[in-house]
This record gives C-alpha cells, sequence and structure tokens, in this order.
DNA sequence: TCTGTCAATT
C-alpha cells in the first residue's frame, strides 16, 4: 500500500505530457497490483481515485481534471471526488457543474456526494437557495435524507448560512433523531452568526437538558455569543461550564474565552486568565493585545513587547493590532518603529495593515505619509479609500477628499454609508457647504446609499458649522426617522458657535424633551444660559446635573517628549512632577497670548464644587 | 477499497 503511494505519486511524472503521464501510471498500476500477490485488492478506479485526491491536494487543479477525463469508468465515488476536490480549491461553481453532470449521466449519487454538493450550495450565495432546494428534494428522493447525519448537518448548515432560513434549518434539526456534536455546533452557530445570540445560547442550553454530545467547537461558538451580547455575567457561566466539562486544555476555547473578556471590557478578568494560562499561542497574544488596543492602547503596546521578549513572532494580526493602538495614542515615532519593522519582516503588502498604517500617520498628523503608503498599495479596497478620505477630512483638506471620492468610483469601487459620512466629514471641516450638500443628494439619487441617522447627523454638522442653521433644524425636522438627542446636541453647540440665542433656545427645549442622562449635554445647555447671563436657569441645570451623579469624561490630552508619553486631563497635577510638561506648556501659553490668540472665555464655566474646569 | 458535515485572532 505505501509503496504503491510512493510508485503512484505524481511528482515522478512532473515532466511528461498528461495523457502519456496517464497511461503510464495505468500500466504501472495494473503491474504491481498483477505481480503483488500481497497487495491488497483494489480497484483501478480505486486507485486513479487516489490520484485524483492527492492532485487537488497539491493544487493540481488540471492534472486531476485530464485524469478524471481520461477515465473509462467512473463510479460515484471518483465523481464525488471530483466535486470535493473542487470545493477545496474554492471552485464552487465548478463543483456545481461537476454535480449535474454526474448527474446527467446516469450516476446516482449516495450521502458522500449530497453533503459535498450542499457544501457548494452554501458558498454559491446568489443561487444557493434554489440550488440547495434542489439538493435538498433530491436528498428526500434518493433516501439520503434522515438516513445519513453527515446530509442532514450540511443541509442545517446549508440553510442557517444561505438567506434567511433559520426556521429550515431548525426543522431539519428537530426532525434529526440521533443528534451529534456537529449537528449543536451548526444550530448554534446558524443562530449566533445570523446576530441571534440569544437564540444561539438557548440551543446551548437545551444542548445540555438534552445531554447532547459536547465538543470544544459548541463551547467556543456559545462564548463568542455571550461576546456579542457583551454579556459577560452569561460568558462566566460559560466559562464555568468548560471548566466543569474539562475543556480547559483546549487552546481555541480558551483563545476565545479571553477574548470574550476583552470585549464584555472585563479587563482584570482577562488579564487574570491570561496569566494562569499554561499554553499560548500568537492567537492567545493577539487576542490580549486587540482587546487592550480598544480598553487601554498603551498597556496593548505594553503586551505586544513583552510578547516580542518572551520569544514570539508577531504577524500581521498583531500589527493591525499595535498600529492602532499607536493611531488612538497619536505617537508618530512609536508608529514609525512598527512601520519600519513592518517592511523588515515583509507584511507591508498586507491589505489590512496598510490600512491600519493609512490611519496611522493620519492621526498622528502626517497625512503626507498616509499617501505615500495609499498610493504605493499593490491593490486597495473600500477601507483604503474611506482611511484616506478621513485623513484628508481630519487635517481640512476638503477639496482632496472629494477628488479622492471621484477617482474611487471611477475605479469601479462602490461607495458605502461610511465612505459618504467620510465626505461629508471632510465638506464640513473644510466649509465646502454645497459640494457636500451635493453628495448629500446624489447619495439616494445615484449611489443608492440610504442615509441613516449617522448621514444625517454629518450633514446637520455640515449646515451647522457654516451658520446655516435653519436648514438644519428643519432638516432634523424632516428626517424619516425620529431624531436623537447627539443630533440635537450637535446643532445646540452650532447655535452657540454662531451666537444664536434665539435658534439655541428653541433646540434647547428639544433636547430636554429628550430628557437627556448624559452629562454633557447639560454641560453645553448650562453654557448657553451661563453666556445669556439667565443664571437662575443655570443653576437649576447644574442641580439637575449633580442630582445624576454624572460627570463629563475630562478630554485627555497626549505629549510624547524624550520617548515618552504623557497623557494628562485639565487640571492634573500626576503629570506636574516632571517639570518639563508644565515649562512646555507655559512656553505655548507665552506663545499663544503673542500672537493673539485669548481663549473664549464663554466656554468655559468653574464647577465650585470639585474645583475643576469643565470643557465643552 | 476511494469520497463527507462544525470552531477561535484584525
Amino acid at each position: 500500500m505505501a509503496c504503491a503511494n510512493k510508485l503512484l505519486s505524481p511528482i515522478h511524472f512532473r515532466p511528461i505530457p498528461f495523457s502519456v503521464q496517464n497511461s503510464l501510471l495505468f500500466a504501472k498500476v495494473s503491474h504491481t497490483h498483477l505481480n503483488n500477490e500481497h497487495f491488497p485488492p483494489k480497484t483501478l478506479s480505486a486507485l486513479t481515485t487516489d490520484l485524483i485526491k492527492s492532485y487537488f491536494d497539491k493544487g493540481s487543479i488540471q492534472e486531476a481534471h485530464t485524469l478524471f477525463d481520461e477515465m473509462s469508468h467512473r463510479d460515484v465515488v471518483t465523481w464525488t471526488a471530483m466535486i470535493t476536490g473542487n470545493i477545496s480549491c474554492n471552485r464552487h461553481s465548478r463543483a456545481w457543474t461537476m454535480f449535474s453532470d454526474m448527474l446527467r449521466h446516469g450516476v446516482r449519487p449516495n450521502a458522500f456526494t449530497v453533503s459535498a454538493v450542499l457544501k457548494a450550495c452554501k458558498s454559491l450565495n446568489l443561487v444557493a437557495l434554489s440550488c440547495g432546494k434542489l439538493v435538498h428534494g433530491l436528498a428526500i428522493k434518493i433516501g439520503t435524507r434522515g438516513s445519513s447525519i453527515y446530509v442532514d448537518n450540511a443541509l442545517m448548515d446549508m440553510y442557517a448560512t444561505c438567506c434567511d432560513s433559520m426556521h429550515d434549518a431548525r426543522t431539519v434539526f428537530d426532525d434529526i433523531v440521533m443528534k451529534n456534536a456537529v449537528s449543536w455546533t451548526t444550530l448554534i452557530t446558524g443562530y449566533t452568526h445570523r446576530g441571534d445570540a440569544y437564540g444561539g445560547l438557548r440551543v446551548f442550553r437545551q444542548m445540555f437538558l438534552e445531554e447532547g454530545e459536547l465538543s470544544p467547537f459548541s463551547f467556543s461558538i456559545a462564548v463568542r455569543a455571550c461576546a456579542s451580547i457583551g454579556s459577560g455575567i452569561l460568558g462566566k457561566q460559560v466559562h464555568a461550564a468548560v471548566i466543569n466539562h474539562g475543556f480547559e486544555p483546549n487552546l481555541p476555547v480558551m483563545n476565545s474565552i479571553l477574548d470574550m473578556y476583552c470585549r464584555c471590557r472585563l479587563a482584570s478578568e482577562a488579564k487574570q486568565l491570561f496569566s494562569e494560562m499554561t499554553k499560548k499561542d500568537t492567537i492567545t497574544w493577539n487576542t490580549l493585545i486587540a482587546g487592550f488596543e480598544t480598553l487601554d492602547s498603551k498597556e496593548s503596546l505594553c503586551i505586544f513587547s513583552q510578547m516580542v521578549s518572551e520569544g514570539f513572532s508577531p504577524n500581521c494580526f498583531t500589527f493591525t493590532s499595535v498600529v492602532a493602538a499607536c493611531s488612538n495614542l497619536a505617537v508618530l515615532h512609536c508608529g514609525q518603529q512598527l512601520h519600519g519593522e513592518i517592511v523588515h519582516r515583509g507584511l507591508d503588502n498586507n491589505l489590512v495593515l496598510s490600512n491600519a498604517l493609512i490611519d496611522m500617520y493620519a492621526k498622528c498628523g502626517n497625512v503626507a505619509d498616509s499617501l505615500k503608503i495609499f498610493s504605493e498599495m499593490p491593490s486597495t479596497n473600500l477601507v483604503s479609500w474611506t482611511s484616506m478620505m478621513i485623513g484628508y477630512g481630519a487635517h481640512g483638506h476638503g477639496k482632496e477628499a472629494v477628488e479622492l471620492f471621484n477617482e474611487m468610483v471611477r475605479s469601479g469601487i462602490k461607495p458605502d454609508k461610511i465612505v459618504f459620512m467620510a465626505v461629508l466629514s471632510a465638506c464640513s471641516h473644510a466649509g465646502l457647504v454645497d459640494e457636500g450638500l451635493r453628495y448629500f443628494r446624489l447619495m439616494t439619487s445615484y449611489y443608492n446609499v440610504a442615509p441613516d441617522r449617522d448621514i444625517y447627523g454629518c450633514v446637520v454638522d455640515l449646515l451647522g458649522r457654516a451658520g446655516r442653521l435653519k436648514e438644519a433644524f428643519q432638516l432634523i425636522e424632516n428626517m424619516p426617522f425620529k431624531p436623537d438627542e447627539s443630533i440635537w446636541v450637535s446643532l445646540l453647540g452650532a447655535c452657540k458657535a454662531h451666537k444664536e440665542p434665539s435658534m439655541g433656545k428653541l433646540v434647547a427645549s428639544r433636547v430636554l424633551d429628550m430628557k437627556s442622562n448624559r452629562a454633557g449635554t447639560y454641560v453645553l445647555l448650562s453654557n448657553i444660559y451661563a453666556a445669556e447671563g439667565k443664571w437662575d436657569d443655570f443653576a437649576s441645570l447644574r442641580k439637575l446635573m449633580r442630582g445624576m451623579r454624572n460627570k463629563k469624561e475630562a478630554g485627555r490630552s497626549w505629549i510624547e517628549l524624550k520617548n515618552q508619553v504623557y497623557s494628562f486631563v485639565v487640571g492634573d497635577k500626576s503629570v506636574s512632577s516632571n517639570e518639563l510638561v508644565s515649562e512646555v506648556l507655559e512656553l505655548l501659553i507665552m506663545h499663544m497670548k503673542d500672537v493673539g490668540y485669548g481663549p473664549d472665555l464663554d466656554c468655559f464655566v468653574h464647577d465650585m464644587e470639585d474645583e475643576t474646569l469643565i470643557k465643552t
């Protein structure tokens, strides 16, 4: 057997044309077969199927097809090997045509064929359901449905993954008499991936109640479901179940629990689990670094250097997270060092990573380098263009952002909602009001993208910033959905900036109607009253705020000095021990006064109670 | 005797 496999290795025949090669092969197979008495009685067709499979394993798709075409007798197994081979090479539509060819040749599919072809249906999203239903009918007709757990599970998976057919998946599931671990996992995954985490968790619980077969897969998907709804309480329960059922040695399960703690913003739980994990791989580190990128960017950079010093090799996932951490912290030097390391490791061709670098340079104030990366990318996607446009917008280059948008459309990329937000925001910051409004109209009339609350927020900002407050007000009043607090607050800020007290009062009444619990809203309102000298109203609002025990989150600043990053808030005493920071700030303030910049004192209110300045 | 279903990181 082993000797036959060695003999059949396609590498030996590489330089010889296919047909000759295959005749040679048959000769050798028959020869071995006839001359070796101890050789198991494998048919020629079985041996050829072996070879077809090994061709697909090596990615030699054409050779597999040539060999198949030259066969005189093809049985179900050979056809099935061709279908699965094409699927493993991601050629799903070819797999489907192979299947229809098979039916045309009058070969009756078996359970192997049906489950394989269902997988192809799943991946052919557009025509999936009609193909899938056809196979479902066929499965019933030839009697594989209900008699093969593989067919039933594949059928469930097909219904769950394609279109909105969780109902059909559930029907198939309920009909299965002997459910196995895959049946349970497939159904839980179906609900969870469709965004119905509670549905997934209900099935997970049912699995325990009915004493279904447990597997690490069902645990990791259940953990994922908890993470997606941000429920640390449910996540901890699943974590306990993982320990109770002895799945702790399974690394993917533990990695997903780590991810869950990060997504539920339970930083200390994540840290503790990480320190207790005896086995760790690159994914473990990446999960923690990605988690801390949003929780505590500075910490995520520390974890990164720890990862490197412990001898783990960072990959493109790792670098994407740490580059994003640098964007959040606006630490250019650190970002540049990482960029160097990325080039050194040959990861600079990675699309997602390049997009992160574009964003990093823009957020660190270096939009020219963003453009350099963008223009040198071998291929781009929607995110690349959007990141570049956001970078331009943030630096006041509205015109360039608009030009980039037009270029993107010309290159054949279809704009989405986020791109329009980038364009509108760029127009807003550059004062290109009419240009922005034109894109807002084109969005629905030409590009067929439905504007949502966020888009309306951008347009209100665009009009408000330019002082076209009445238009902004009318836009909010005529929105196709109920305005939320933030959109009114945005207009309120514009009223204050343009010193329009009458419009301000009107907007303020709308804001008060929302019965907000956000401190920032009241700070803004109280400032408007204070600026008008309405101290009674001002006082009652401040009282209301104190009752809410809700403080506005302080605006934070960073400064990078001598390879050290200092982060501080207004009135922060923690950095004052470093005289250098205070000195630099003093110098900056003096310089600002010299060039005629005085702070807008209307914007500040002094809170006597906690002795801090609150900036709006 | 050849052919199968499910999971974790940006």
